[in-house]
RNA sequence: GCGCGGUUAGCUCAGUGGUAGAGCAUUGCCUUCACACGGCAAGGGUCGCAGGUUCGAACCCUGCACCGCGCACCA
């Protein structure tokens, strides 16, 4: 057995194993090696951004994600974990874009142009992208490296194409003129889901207006908005309000711009609540989505005095024109207090919708964006709501379900640059013209004579390559708009070549992430091959998805009706959702509060076992994460203590046991392979179950507590003895205990585990894929069953046995805690039973005594310090130093509280309502807590008079 | 407004009807031949509040309060 060094140094060794294992190829999959006696188990990697850097979220989430891994393949499962990072549209860009204006290299986009941004984005890709590769890898993490994906690289792009193009054909992507959320920082659209509402301390103005038709007679309206004014194109009140009944269809002065105050109509429109404000809203169709409805309704004119970025236009009138719109908000308030408008201005909270990404307020904006009806919804819905797909916690299964009835179009398309560019083209030409023009506008010639005024067709009627073409006959009659979609290299090209224009838009980023369980495993989309793809035959659906819930809307209920859609079947069969890291204060943890510590400092400082294990060690299921450095430092020591275990073991010599004699077993051996039963079959659940927490809670306890505390303290009684042969049993307990602790904790700490089990010897002799080359492929410890049980001659009770003799330790101490004797001291024990030199000697140990004297005959001195236990009364003899009054008051102390619990139980057992009611269990429950009290009460008064 | 989660020792959290628990922190003692990143021991809680069910409630029911989150939203 080479000897371990001293200290535990974790920097070498962590990257010396990683290494090793990625030489080895240990975390490649292989399809062909799944087999009905060797399942397949999969994850795929919530993909980082391509820009990002390691956080403490992204540390939970891939260590819970190792850890699933890891014991799988301990279980005997063919494991993929498949990684790869995201292109993050809009996210990366900006990343970029800033670096260069940073630079000086550019002050907007614009200076750069399209294709030039595009390259630099991916030269900054090539140099900065796989650096939270390299920090996931520095956590240990066992993806299958070889697999790495890119949701923009070109075979993913070729995916999200044809993915495109088919919902396109089925009628589920449309373009259409729509109020939007805009981004006036990004200048892009957004979905729902990237707008997050904020509370808002503002202002309520009030201000009047005069009707045309009734001089002298004013309407008051109340805004929060009052820099659109000039937008305005009507007021509206209920039809039911019975204070403006008369005034509907009469028209108010509108007072902004000043060099525009139109008449504007009074419409009539169950929108408005007559309760707030005064009964009385502007409408402004172009900047409100309500408002934009009601415009719909009344067919009211659109007025749009907003550039993009969010700057008054000259619609807003000359006052305003120029002004960014919350300075504009201030100079209409100037404007209309000057004209004496203004009523009153009084403070007011409401919600505002500001951009997740930008962090402004969004603008709602019509325009012209491309939206998707979702597919496959039912499947996705029930799929969950039935159970084949759990979510842990199940409660977000609740969360799902809601959002999923509610579904509204998804607008996709994003007016970036870095991204899936929509495959669809468009060109206006006279019809004539395509006659004599390529096969492919020859094509659409012929077609076109049998279409109608808009008709759609496909082009290429080939399997893979999928293209729908679309007209659109213009006034004339004789030119016609061309539309095309289409997913084919060759067709896009020759389309450009035909001067037809692609779309500029990008698409969402999490239009090409929903694909991501697929895409990764060589989806094509085309049925016939997909069906021989061995990676998607073998692990496709994943078995675990491990993400926050803060995505489940974004990206996991997207994914699963990508899953149905596509591959016609759910993407994965279980969720789950980690928590979200909070700091001590409770605060999320972000980089603007700076609140977060870097992982990789942890690691440096305590190594990334001891991070993995902190982590888990506070990650309770289903709740947020309160993370302390103190967790970290604890998983530190306990490494150190796994080391200095395992190198006590090593000290005692010889080789590496594996033969236990049954007939050599003393009781605290019994004891250990009881407790370690119990851990067994606790981490095993609690893995299955996914509470993280508890496991390594039980890891905790058993190994710190239960193994370094009293087993080998205990067993010290044998390996310091002279007996060889039961020095060897107890050196073979050891050995079996340390090696399934070891694999017990190796999901969670594997480097220092897979360092000690070479460093042991216990991978000597194993098979070369069950152990013998890495502890990840060593078989998962299960609890010895009843048969093995019975070859040790290990019963129940002799759980019992040892923890009676801790139990007697434990009182022994106390003894000597309360009169403060820290050195080695003569113990008396009156025993009430038989016990073989081998226990009193465990006792002498743990008690630390010297001499420790049984004698059932003992007298004691008047005054010595005592204390029943299950194995008789120890005393503790204080020749001379003996405190009569320091004992009376222990004793004492005791005797009070003996007799409550008495008094106590008594009652209860004395109450017929209880008696009569109580289950038979219960009650002997009860009689026998009594007894034990009764006797315990009686000693203590036998002590307090031996007191004198 | 609707929904979800939480409220137990100074802190972080276990504990789904029968004697209130763990780790950390605190305090005291101990450098004992694996480990001071250690060992031994001690103190510390009317289980958010108010009702109810029950022989018995931290646990089940009702209401309330506070903290956090999600959805929706009225200008």
């Amino acid at each position: 057995m080479p000897e371990l060094e001293k200290t535990y140094t974790p920097a070498d060794v962590e990257s010396r194993w990683y290494q090793r294992w990625l030489d080895d190829k240990c975390f490649e999959a292989d399809p062909a090696r799944v087999s009905e006696t060797r399942p397949a188990y999969s994850i795929v990697i919530p993909p980082p951004n391509v820009t990002g850097v390691l956080h403490m979220g992204h540390v939970l989430n891939n260590t819970i994600q190792d850890i699933l891994c890891r014991r799988a393949r301990m279980a005997g499962k063919e494991v993929l974990w498949l990684p790869g990072t995201d292109h993050a549209g809009l996210a990366t860009q900006n990343v970029v874009e800033k670096t260069l204006k940073k630079q000086g290299l550019i002050k907007h986009r614009d200076d750069l142009g399209r294709e030039k941004l595009i390259e630099k984005i991916w030269e900054w890709k090539d140099k900065q992208g796989d650096i939270i590769i390299d920090q996931l890898k520095k956590l240990g993490s066992s993806c299958d490296w070889s697999r790495q994906r890119f949701t923009f690289d070109e075979d993913y792009n070729r995916c999200v194409m044809r993915v495109f193009v088919d919902l396109y054909k089925k009628g589920l992507i449309y373009r259409g003129k729509r109020m939007v959320n805009w981004c006036p920082s990004s200048l892009t659209a957004l979905s729902d889901e990237e707008v997050i509402m904020k509370q808002q301390k503002g202002f309520m103005y009030h201000f009047k207006v005069e009707v045309v038709e009734a001089p002298g007679t004013w309407l008051t309206i109340a805004t929060t908005r009052p820099e659109t004014i000039p937008g305005d194109t009507a007021v509206a009140v209920n039809p039911k309000d019975p204070r403006y009944a008369d005034l509907v269809g009469k028209h108010i002065r509108r007072p902004l711009p000043l060099e525009n105050q139109a008449s504007i109509r009074i419409v009539a429109d169950d929108h408005v609540d007559f309760e707030f404000g005064t009964g009385v809203l502007k409408v402004t169709p172009a900047h409100d989505k309500a408002d934009f409805e009601i415009g719909q309704r009344h067919s009211l004119e659109v007025i749009d005095v907003l550039h993009p970025n969010g700057v008054l236009n000259e619609l807003a009138g000359k006052d305003l024109a120029g002004l960014d719109r919350f300075e504009g908000r201030k100079k209409a308030v100037e404007l209309l207090t000057e004209m004496g408008a203004m009523i009153k201005e009084e403070p007011h909270q409401n919600n505002v919708g500001y951009s997740e990404r930008a962090d402004v307020p969004i603008e709602p904006r019509l325009s012209e964006q491309w939206f998707l009806k979702y597919p496959s919804v039912k499947e996705s819905q029930e799929v969950v709501a039935n159970g084949t797909m759990k979510f842990h916690p199940d409660r977000w299964a609740k969360v799902y379900d809601h959002w999923m009835t509610g579904l509204q179009d998804w607008c996709i398309s994003r007016q970036v640059w870095w991204g899936h560019r929509i495959p669809v083209w468009r060109k206006t030409m006279p019809y004539a013209d395509l006659q004599d023009g390529s096969p492919l506008e020859r094509a659409i010639y012929v077609l076109g004579e049998t279409l109608s005024a808009s008709q759609e067709t496909s082009l290429s009627g080939g399997e893979n390559d999928q293209s729908v073409l679309s007209y659109q006959w213009l006034g004339d009659s004789k030119t016609i708009e061309i539309t095309a979609a289409t997913s084919s290299d060759k067709e896009s090209q020759e389309l450009d070549r035909l001067g037809f224009t692609q779309d500029p838009d990008v698409l969402d980023t999490w239009f090409s992430s929903w694909l991501w369980p697929f895409a990764t495993m060589g989806w094509t989309g085309d049925k016939a091959h997909d069906s021989t793809i061995p990676t998607l035959r073998a692990f496709y659906p994943t078995t675990d998805l491990v993400t926050g819930p803060d995505i489940i809307f974004f990206w996991v209920a997207r994914m699963i009706m990508a899953g149905f859609e596509w591959m016609g079947e759910l993407p994965f069969q279980n969720v789950y959702y980690t928590g979200i890291i909070r700091d001590k204060q409770g605060r999320k943890m972000s980089k603007s509060l700076g609140n977060s510590p870097d992982p990789l400092d942890l690691i440096a400082t305590y190594s990334a076992d001891a991070l993995r294990f902190g982590i888990m060690r506070s990650a309770p299921l289903g709740q947020d994460i309160c993370f302390d450095e103190k967790n970290v430092e604890l998983g530190r020591n306990f490494c150190t203590k796994l080391w200095n275990a395992a190198r006590f073991r090593q000290m005692q010599g010889g080789e590496v046991e594996t033969e236990i004699s049954a007939a050599l077993l003393s009781s605290d051996d019994k004891w250990i392979l009881l407790r370690l039963n119990t851990a067994i079959a606790e981490v095993s659940t609690a893995l299955e179950e996914y509470r993280f927490s508890d496991a390594t809670a039980t890891l905790y306890r058993f190994f710190w507590s239960e193994y370094c505390d009293w087993y080998v303290e205990a067993s010290k009684a044998v390996l310091q003895g002279s007996d060889a042969k039961r020095k060897e049993n107890t050196l073979a307990v050891i050995d079996f205990v340390l090696g399934q602790t070891l694999r017990l904790f190796h999901p969670f700490l594997p480097f220092i585990t897979e360092e000690l089990w070479h460093g042991m010897g216990f991978n000597a002799d194993l098979p070369e894929n069950q152990g013998g080359k890495s502890i990840m492929f060593a078989v998962w410890p299960k609890p010895l069953d009843a048969d093995e049980l019975a070859h040790f001659g290990i019963l129940p009770e002799d759980e019992k046995t040892a923890n009676e003799k801790y139990e007697a330790v434990n009182l022994g101490r106390g003894l000597k805690s309360t009169f403060n004797i820290n050195k080695k001291v003569r113990f008396v024990l009156q025993p009430n039973q038989e016990l073989p030199a081998y226990e009193i000697e465990v006792l002498r140990i743990l008690l630390n005594a010297e001499p420790l004297d049984v004698d059932s005959a003992y007298v004691p001195t008047k005054g010595t310090p005592s204390a029943i236990t299950p194995l008789g009364t120890i005393f503790l003899p204080l020749d001379g130093l003996i405190d009569i009054e320091a004992e009376r008051a222990r004793i004492g102390k005791e005797l009070t509280k003996v007799e409550s619990e008495l008094e106590k139980v008594t009652a209860k057992l004395a109450d017929e309502n209880f008696t009569s009611k109580v289950p038979q269990k219960v009650l002997d429950e009860h009689q026998l807590r009594k007894t034990d009290w009764q006797e315990k009460l009686a000693k203590l008064r036998e002590m307090m008079s031996a007191l004198g």
